[in-house]
DNA sequence: GCTTGACTTAGAGCGCGCTCGAACCCTTAG
DNA sequence: CTAAGGGTTCGAGCGCGCTCTAAGTCAAGC
Protein backbone atom coordinates (compact mmCIF):
# COMPACT_ATOMS: atom_id res chain seq x y z
CA UNK A 1 0.00 0.00 0.00
CA UNK A 2 1.58 3.46 -0.97
CA UNK A 3 1.12 6.54 0.96
CA UNK A 4 -1.80 8.06 -1.03
CA UNK A 5 -3.72 5.27 -0.09
CA UNK A 6 -2.60 4.92 3.55
CA UNK A 7 -3.60 8.13 3.82
CA UNK A 8 -7.12 7.57 2.06
CA UNK A 9 -7.73 4.55 4.26
CA UNK A 10 -6.42 6.60 7.82
CA UNK A 11 -7.91 9.93 7.47
CA UNK A 12 -5.03 11.44 7.91
CA UNK A 13 -3.16 13.28 5.16
CA UNK A 14 0.32 12.07 3.69
CA UNK A 15 1.89 14.62 5.08
CA UNK A 16 1.15 13.54 8.67
CA UNK A 17 1.95 10.57 7.89
CA UNK A 18 5.75 11.22 6.87
CA UNK A 19 5.96 13.82 10.09
CA UNK A 20 4.64 10.52 11.99
CA UNK A 21 7.18 8.84 10.79
CA UNK A 22 9.68 11.17 11.17
CA UNK A 23 9.25 12.34 14.51
CA UNK A 24 8.96 8.26 15.88
CA UNK A 25 5.41 7.48 16.17
CA UNK A 26 5.36 5.27 13.01
CA UNK A 27 8.16 2.89 12.56
CA UNK A 28 10.19 3.73 9.30
CA UNK A 29 8.38 2.19 6.35
CA UNK A 30 9.97 -0.33 4.10
CA UNK A 31 10.38 0.82 0.75
CA UNK A 32 9.60 -0.60 -2.80
CA UNK A 33 12.60 -0.62 -5.75
CA UNK A 34 11.92 3.35 -5.50
CA UNK A 35 12.52 4.21 -2.49
CA UNK A 36 8.91 4.57 -1.83
CA UNK A 37 6.82 3.73 1.33
CA UNK A 38 5.41 0.70 0.99
CA UNK A 39 2.34 -0.25 3.91
CA UNK A 40 1.17 -3.43 5.23
CA UNK A 41 -2.69 -3.28 5.92
CA UNK A 42 -1.37 -4.06 9.61
CA UNK A 43 0.04 -0.28 9.96
CA UNK A 44 -4.02 0.76 9.95
CA UNK A 45 -4.19 -0.93 13.38
CA UNK A 46 -1.86 1.17 14.80
CA UNK A 47 -2.75 4.43 13.21
CA UNK A 48 -6.34 3.65 14.45
CA UNK A 49 -5.02 3.20 18.54
CA UNK A 50 -3.20 6.07 18.00
CA UNK A 51 -6.36 8.06 17.01
CA UNK A 52 -7.65 7.29 20.02
CA UNK A 53 -5.24 8.20 22.13
CA UNK A 54 -4.67 11.49 20.08
CA UNK A 55 -8.82 11.61 20.31
CA UNK A 56 -8.57 11.48 24.37
CA UNK A 57 -6.17 14.56 24.17
CA UNK A 58 -2.67 12.65 24.61
CA UNK A 59 -0.12 14.93 23.89
CA UNK A 60 2.49 13.49 21.02
CA UNK A 61 5.72 13.04 23.41
CA UNK A 62 3.30 10.42 25.70
CA UNK A 63 2.07 8.69 22.49
CA UNK A 64 5.99 8.25 21.40
CA UNK A 65 6.94 6.89 25.12
CA UNK A 66 4.23 4.43 24.64
CA UNK A 67 5.60 3.82 20.54
CA UNK A 68 8.82 3.29 22.13
CA UNK A 69 7.91 1.29 25.24
CA UNK A 70 5.96 -1.29 21.94
CA UNK A 71 9.37 -1.29 20.35
CA UNK A 72 10.91 -2.35 23.17
CA UNK A 73 9.73 -5.79 23.39
CA UNK A 74 7.19 -7.91 25.96
CA UNK A 75 9.47 -6.68 28.71
CA UNK A 76 7.94 -3.22 29.09
CA UNK A 77 4.32 -4.40 28.72
CA UNK A 78 3.87 -3.54 32.54
CA UNK A 79 5.09 -0.06 31.86
CA UNK A 80 2.73 0.45 28.84
CA UNK A 81 -0.53 -0.71 30.88
CA UNK A 82 0.56 1.97 33.45
CA UNK A 83 0.94 4.60 31.02
CA UNK A 84 -2.68 3.54 29.75
CA UNK A 85 -3.98 3.40 33.02
CA UNK A 86 -3.15 6.53 34.09
CA UNK A 87 -4.34 8.13 31.12
CA UNK A 88 -7.18 6.81 31.40
CA UNK A 89 -8.01 8.16 34.69
CA UNK A 90 -6.52 11.41 32.59
CA UNK A 91 -9.88 10.79 30.20
CA UNK A 92 -12.28 9.89 33.14
CA UNK A 93 -11.62 13.30 34.90
CA UNK A 94 -11.91 15.01 31.88
CA UNK A 95 -15.56 13.76 31.34
CA UNK A 96 -16.28 14.50 34.86
CA UNK A 97 -15.44 17.88 34.16
CA UNK A 98 -17.33 17.86 30.81
CA UNK A 99 -20.06 16.33 32.47
CA UNK A 100 -20.11 19.39 35.30
CA UNK A 101 -19.88 21.86 32.69
CA UNK A 102 -22.88 20.91 30.62
CA UNK A 103 -24.70 21.56 33.88
CA UNK A 104 -24.02 24.96 33.94
CA UNK A 105 -24.55 25.18 29.96
CA UNK A 106 -27.61 24.15 30.43
CA UNK A 107 -28.68 26.44 33.41
CA UNK A 108 -27.67 28.78 31.33
CA UNK A 109 -29.60 28.21 28.14
CA UNK A 110 -32.23 27.95 30.13
CA UNK A 111 -31.78 31.28 31.46
CA UNK A 112 -32.30 32.28 27.67
CA UNK A 113 -35.85 30.75 28.42
CA UNK A 114 -38.75 30.19 25.89
CA UNK A 115 -37.70 32.66 22.86
CA UNK A 116 -37.11 35.69 25.56
CA UNK A 117 -37.93 35.95 29.30
CA UNK A 118 -35.32 36.78 31.66
CA UNK A 119 -32.91 39.45 31.54
CA UNK A 120 -30.50 38.07 33.54
CA UNK A 121 -27.21 37.00 32.70
CA UNK A 122 -23.84 36.09 34.35
CA UNK A 123 -25.40 33.73 36.47
CA UNK A 124 -22.81 31.65 38.18
CA UNK A 125 -24.29 27.99 38.53
CA UNK A 126 -22.44 24.79 40.02
CA UNK A 127 -19.30 26.92 40.91
CA UNK A 128 -16.26 24.44 40.80
CA UNK A 129 -12.36 25.55 39.98
CA UNK A 130 -12.07 26.58 36.74
CA UNK A 131 -9.33 27.61 34.28
CA UNK A 132 -7.95 23.93 34.23
CA UNK A 133 -8.08 23.99 30.35
CA UNK A 134 -8.42 20.41 29.84
CA UNK A 135 -5.86 20.43 26.66
CA UNK A 136 -3.02 20.57 29.12
CA UNK A 137 -4.78 18.51 31.93
CA UNK A 138 -3.40 15.17 31.04
CA UNK A 139 0.14 16.84 30.76
CA UNK A 140 -0.09 18.07 33.99
CA UNK A 141 -0.69 14.63 35.36
CA UNK A 142 1.38 13.04 33.41
CA UNK A 143 4.05 14.60 33.27
CA UNK A 144 7.21 14.31 35.88
CA UNK A 145 10.22 16.19 35.13
CA UNK A 146 10.11 18.77 33.26
CA UNK A 147 13.13 19.45 31.01
CA UNK A 148 13.43 23.15 32.26
CA UNK A 149 12.11 23.15 35.22
CA UNK A 150 9.04 25.65 35.36
CA UNK A 151 8.63 28.52 38.01
CA UNK A 152 5.50 26.49 39.74
CA UNK A 153 3.49 29.27 39.41
CA UNK A 154 1.06 29.93 42.45
CA UNK A 155 -2.43 29.34 40.77
CA UNK B 1 -9.99 45.22 43.09
CA UNK B 2 -6.04 45.21 41.38
CA UNK B 3 -5.04 43.02 38.76
CA UNK B 4 -2.91 40.93 41.09
CA UNK B 5 -5.69 40.15 43.44
CA UNK B 6 -8.20 39.04 40.26
CA UNK B 7 -5.47 36.71 39.36
CA UNK B 8 -5.15 35.10 42.30
CA UNK B 9 -9.15 34.92 42.92
CA UNK B 10 -9.71 33.95 39.33
CA UNK B 11 -7.10 31.54 38.80
CA UNK B 12 -5.52 33.36 35.68
CA UNK B 13 -2.22 34.88 35.78
CA UNK B 14 -2.38 39.35 35.67
CA UNK B 15 -0.52 38.51 32.13
CA UNK B 16 -3.53 36.64 30.31
CA UNK B 17 -5.85 39.03 32.19
CA UNK B 18 -4.27 41.85 30.01
CA UNK B 19 -4.64 39.54 27.64
CA UNK B 20 -8.23 38.80 27.33
CA UNK B 21 -8.94 42.73 27.64
CA UNK B 22 -6.87 43.04 24.84
CA UNK B 23 -8.66 41.12 22.64
CA UNK B 24 -11.83 41.79 23.79
CA UNK B 25 -13.08 38.96 25.94
CA UNK B 26 -12.96 40.92 28.93
CA UNK B 27 -14.56 44.66 29.05
CA UNK B 28 -12.20 47.39 29.55
CA UNK B 29 -11.27 47.68 33.08
CA UNK B 30 -11.85 50.98 34.74
CA UNK B 31 -8.62 52.47 35.93
CA UNK B 32 -8.10 54.32 39.35
CA UNK B 33 -6.15 57.55 39.37
CA UNK B 34 -2.62 56.17 38.61
CA UNK B 35 -4.47 54.53 35.07
CA UNK B 36 -4.48 51.04 36.83
CA UNK B 37 -6.91 48.14 36.55
CA UNK B 38 -9.27 48.66 39.49
CA UNK B 39 -11.82 45.57 39.36
CA UNK B 40 -15.53 44.77 40.56
CA UNK B 41 -16.32 41.59 42.34
CA UNK B 42 -18.78 41.27 39.35
CA UNK B 43 -16.20 40.35 36.35
CA UNK B 44 -15.40 37.04 38.23
CA UNK B 45 -18.43 35.29 37.43
CA UNK B 46 -17.98 36.55 33.82
CA UNK B 47 -14.28 35.13 33.68
CA UNK B 48 -15.63 31.86 35.94
CA UNK B 49 -18.14 31.45 32.86
CA UNK B 50 -15.50 31.90 30.10
CA UNK B 51 -13.33 29.22 32.10
CA UNK B 52 -16.55 27.08 31.34
CA UNK B 53 -16.60 27.80 27.64
CA UNK B 54 -12.73 27.20 27.62
CA UNK B 55 -12.46 23.92 29.55
CA UNK B 56 -15.11 22.61 26.84
CA UNK B 57 -12.91 23.60 23.92
CA UNK B 58 -14.46 26.66 22.58
CA UNK B 59 -11.82 28.55 20.67
CA UNK B 60 -11.20 31.90 22.25
CA UNK B 61 -13.24 33.22 18.63
CA UNK B 62 -16.12 31.90 19.88
CA UNK B 63 -16.21 33.28 23.02
CA UNK B 64 -15.07 36.69 21.64
CA UNK B 65 -18.31 36.16 19.75
CA UNK B 66 -20.46 35.62 22.53
CA UNK B 67 -19.01 38.77 24.57
CA UNK B 68 -20.01 41.03 21.44
CA UNK B 69 -23.46 39.48 21.73
CA UNK B 70 -23.50 39.90 25.55
CA UNK B 71 -22.08 43.67 25.19
CA UNK B 72 -25.04 43.89 22.45
CA UNK B 73 -28.11 44.25 25.17
CA UNK B 74 -31.00 41.85 25.56
CA UNK B 75 -31.90 41.91 21.87
CA UNK B 76 -29.09 39.09 21.25
CA UNK B 77 -30.11 36.79 23.25
CA UNK B 78 -31.60 34.29 21.05
CA UNK B 79 -28.23 34.16 19.45
CA UNK B 80 -26.48 33.64 21.94
CA UNK B 81 -28.50 30.75 22.96
CA UNK B 82 -28.33 29.54 20.02
CA UNK B 83 -24.48 29.86 20.08
CA UNK B 84 -24.56 28.14 23.50
CA UNK B 85 -27.39 25.51 22.34
CA UNK B 86 -24.26 24.53 19.61
CA UNK B 87 -21.76 24.48 21.67
CA UNK B 88 -23.78 21.91 23.90
CA UNK B 89 -24.27 19.89 20.93
CA UNK B 90 -20.38 19.46 20.42
CA UNK B 91 -19.65 19.16 23.80
CA UNK B 92 -22.06 16.38 24.29
CA UNK B 93 -20.38 14.81 21.06
CA UNK B 94 -17.13 14.90 22.70
CA UNK B 95 -18.15 13.61 25.50
CA UNK B 96 -19.70 10.52 23.71
CA UNK B 97 -16.30 10.21 21.88
CA UNK B 98 -14.40 10.30 25.28
CA UNK B 99 -16.38 7.04 25.96
CA UNK B 100 -16.32 5.45 23.16
CA UNK B 101 -12.40 5.72 23.64
CA UNK B 102 -12.17 4.85 27.48
CA UNK B 103 -13.94 1.43 26.24
CA UNK B 104 -10.94 1.03 23.70
CA UNK B 105 -8.47 1.84 27.08
CA UNK B 106 -10.42 -0.59 28.94
CA UNK B 107 -9.84 -3.50 26.48
CA UNK B 108 -6.28 -2.64 25.93
CA UNK B 109 -5.39 -2.44 29.39
CA UNK B 110 -7.15 -5.93 29.92
CA UNK B 111 -5.20 -7.33 27.22
CA UNK B 112 -2.21 -6.20 29.75
CA UNK B 113 -3.50 -8.48 31.99
CA UNK B 114 -2.49 -9.21 35.50
CA UNK B 115 0.81 -8.31 35.79
CA UNK B 116 1.61 -10.12 32.73
CA UNK B 117 -0.08 -12.80 30.56
CA UNK B 118 -0.88 -12.00 26.74
CA UNK B 119 1.52 -10.94 24.24
CA UNK B 120 -1.18 -9.74 22.16
CA UNK B 121 -0.51 -6.23 20.72
CA UNK B 122 -2.59 -3.87 17.99
CA UNK B 123 -6.20 -5.35 18.95
CA UNK B 124 -8.29 -2.95 17.79
CA UNK B 125 -11.49 -2.88 19.62
CA UNK B 126 -14.75 -1.30 18.69
CA UNK B 127 -13.50 0.28 15.95
CA UNK B 128 -14.94 3.83 14.52
CA UNK B 129 -14.34 6.98 13.02
CA UNK B 130 -11.19 8.15 14.54
CA UNK B 131 -8.86 10.80 13.83
CA UNK B 132 -11.36 13.92 14.48
CA UNK B 133 -8.97 15.51 16.75
CA UNK B 134 -11.40 16.93 19.46
CA UNK B 135 -9.27 19.72 20.16
CA UNK B 136 -10.75 21.37 16.76
CA UNK B 137 -13.80 19.31 16.43
CA UNK B 138 -15.89 22.19 18.11
CA UNK B 139 -14.52 24.68 15.54
CA UNK B 140 -15.38 22.21 12.67
CA UNK B 141 -18.93 22.43 13.94
CA UNK B 142 -19.52 25.81 14.94
CA UNK B 143 -17.07 27.61 12.17
CA UNK B 144 -19.70 28.47 9.21
CA UNK B 145 -17.34 31.10 6.46
CA UNK B 146 -13.82 30.88 6.98
CA UNK B 147 -11.85 33.81 6.28
CA UNK B 148 -9.39 32.34 3.91
CA UNK B 149 -10.87 29.58 2.22
CA UNK B 150 -9.57 26.16 2.93
CA UNK B 151 -8.95 23.70 0.41
CA UNK B 152 -11.45 21.07 1.42
CA UNK B 153 -9.64 18.38 1.44
CA UNK B 154 -11.06 14.91 0.81
CA UNK B 155 -9.89 13.06 3.80
C1' DG C 1 9.68 10.43 -26.07
C1' DC C 2 6.78 13.09 -23.24
C1' DT C 3 3.46 14.20 -19.95
C1' DT C 4 1.19 13.33 -15.78
C1' DG C 5 1.05 12.60 -11.25
C1' DA C 6 2.26 10.28 -7.17
C1' DC C 7 6.04 10.01 -4.66
C1' DT C 8 10.78 11.70 -2.17
C1' DT C 9 13.52 15.00 1.16
C1' DA C 10 14.59 19.04 4.08
C1' DG C 11 12.98 22.70 6.08
C1' DA C 12 9.99 26.84 6.59
C1' DG C 13 5.49 28.54 8.15
C1' DC C 14 1.09 28.64 10.59
C1' DG C 15 -2.82 29.09 14.02
C1' DC C 16 -3.74 28.83 18.67
C1' DG C 17 -3.44 30.55 23.26
C1' DC C 18 -0.85 32.20 25.92
C1' DT C 19 3.75 33.85 28.25
C1' DC C 20 7.30 36.70 28.94
C1' DG C 21 10.76 40.64 28.57
C1' DA C 22 11.88 45.43 28.48
C1' DA C 23 11.43 49.78 29.93
C1' DC C 24 8.94 52.61 32.39
C1' DC C 25 5.45 54.62 36.17
C1' DC C 26 3.41 55.11 40.95
C1' DT C 27 2.69 54.25 45.72
C1' DT C 28 3.98 53.10 50.15
C1' DA C 29 7.03 51.71 54.16
C1' DG C 30 11.13 52.58 56.56
C1' DC D 1 15.07 59.95 50.25
C1' DT D 2 15.16 55.45 48.85
C1' DA D 3 13.98 51.05 47.69
C1' DA D 4 10.57 47.59 47.05
C1' DG D 5 7.00 46.01 44.73
C1' DG D 6 3.19 46.27 42.26
C1' DG D 7 1.34 48.27 38.11
C1' DT D 8 1.56 49.95 32.85
C1' DT D 9 2.32 49.21 27.44
C1' DC D 10 4.07 47.06 23.43
C1' DG D 11 5.65 43.51 21.08
C1' DA D 12 8.42 39.37 20.65
C1' DG D 13 8.67 34.41 21.60
C1' DC D 14 7.06 29.74 22.61
C1' DG D 15 5.15 24.91 22.50
C1' DC D 16 2.12 22.18 20.06
C1' DG D 17 0.77 19.66 16.07
C1' DC D 18 0.66 19.86 12.02
C1' DT D 19 0.78 21.83 6.97
C1' DC D 20 2.86 23.25 3.15
C1' DT D 21 6.59 24.55 -0.35
C1' DA D 22 10.38 23.58 -3.24
C1' DA D 23 13.01 20.92 -5.97
C1' DG D 24 13.71 16.73 -7.45
C1' DT D 25 12.86 11.32 -8.72
C1' DC D 26 10.38 7.76 -10.83
C1' DA D 27 6.83 4.87 -13.47
C1' DA D 28 3.02 4.30 -16.31
C1' DG D 29 0.04 5.71 -20.22
C1' DC D 30 -0.48 7.88 -24.71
Amino acid sequence: MKIGELARQSGLTAHTIRYYERIGLLPRADRDHARRRDYDASILTWIEFLGRLKATGMPIRDMLRYAELRAGGAATEPERRRLLERHREAVRARVATLQDCLLVLDGKIAGYAGSSERTNDDDAINPRPIHDDERHAVQRQQRSGSPVARPARAR
